[in-house]
DNA sequence: TTTCACTTTAGAATAATTATAAACTAGATT
DNA sequence: AATCTAGTTTATAATTATTCTAAAGTGAAA
């Protein structure tokens, strides 16, 4: 993903293209694989890979912007981090609790032939599979 | 499940009975139905429905206890708090994050067709389906 | 260029959980 | 039964992830 094209992704979604979200954005979007990370991880990333410093809360900020703008999502992992996902189409996840790595499933690799339906007066919002490793 | 079995319980995972184990595990596993709960819900219900007194601490550590001894799961809910749950037979969730609540799914009402293998030198731990709700 | 709503920032505040260390107790040993 | 001890409980402090705050900074519209 060209920085033109970060611009164009964060004007449209009504985020102001700051110094900040652009570079954020360009080192979470400009990747031919999807990524997983944490708050966490992602400072750490960041100071590594770039010269610019943020604040921590910037990065906070920038992530759940990023993500009610639907440019991120947010992954259903037990633990005491939110993992996020530069991939928001629907699909499902490996979780490796060993090394704590996600590994995405494409949503078609994954068939389900019954399921439930939703309680009363409820509808079925997304149905999430999680894949939980051993070695 | 009655007070004798409690203990027996207790005993054969090598979980000294301990007066406040002993309640917390009768507020527990006495019920019919499974049970969900977070270390603050089951403090204020505990603080509720009986007249012992339990410090915060003490319900974190017999949880984990309990959990190490295979009596609870925690369940995979993103979130600030920790869900654990009675039932500890394979299972799967709908989650409604409208009220924050969790529902068994047995493991027969859900059948996967197709799943895919697991990274090399991994192993297949488990799989775990969640059901988001909405209105 | 001036202006102003939106952002960033550092640090404080909050919330869930874990660690600490002293007091207590179940149950084995005498 | 009295003693002993490892395991347990307790209150409190510490830690960790995240959110809040309010002051300073900045895109971009006018």
């Amino acid at each position: 993903m060209k920085k033109l094209d970060i611009l164009k992704k964060l004007r449209s979604s009504g985020l102001r293209p700051t110094k900040q979200r652009v570079e954020i954005a360009k080192f979470l979007f400009e990747r031919e694989k999807t990524f997983h990370f944490t708050v966490e991880s992602l400072d750490k990333l960041l100071a590594k890979k770039t010269t610019s410093k943020f604040a921590l809360a910037t990065i906070y900020n920038t992530v759940h912007a990023f993500k009610a703008a639907g440019h991120l999502s947010e992954v259903e992992v037990r633990g005491n981090k939110t993992y996020f996902d530069t991939n928001v189409s629907n699909h499902h996840h490996f979780y490796d609790s060993e090394t704590s790595e996600l590994i995405d499933i494409d949503a078609n690799e994954v068939v389900i032939q019954k399921i439930p339906k939703a309680p009363n007066g409820k509808k079925i919002k997304n149905v999430e599979v999680f894949i939980n490793l051993k070695n």
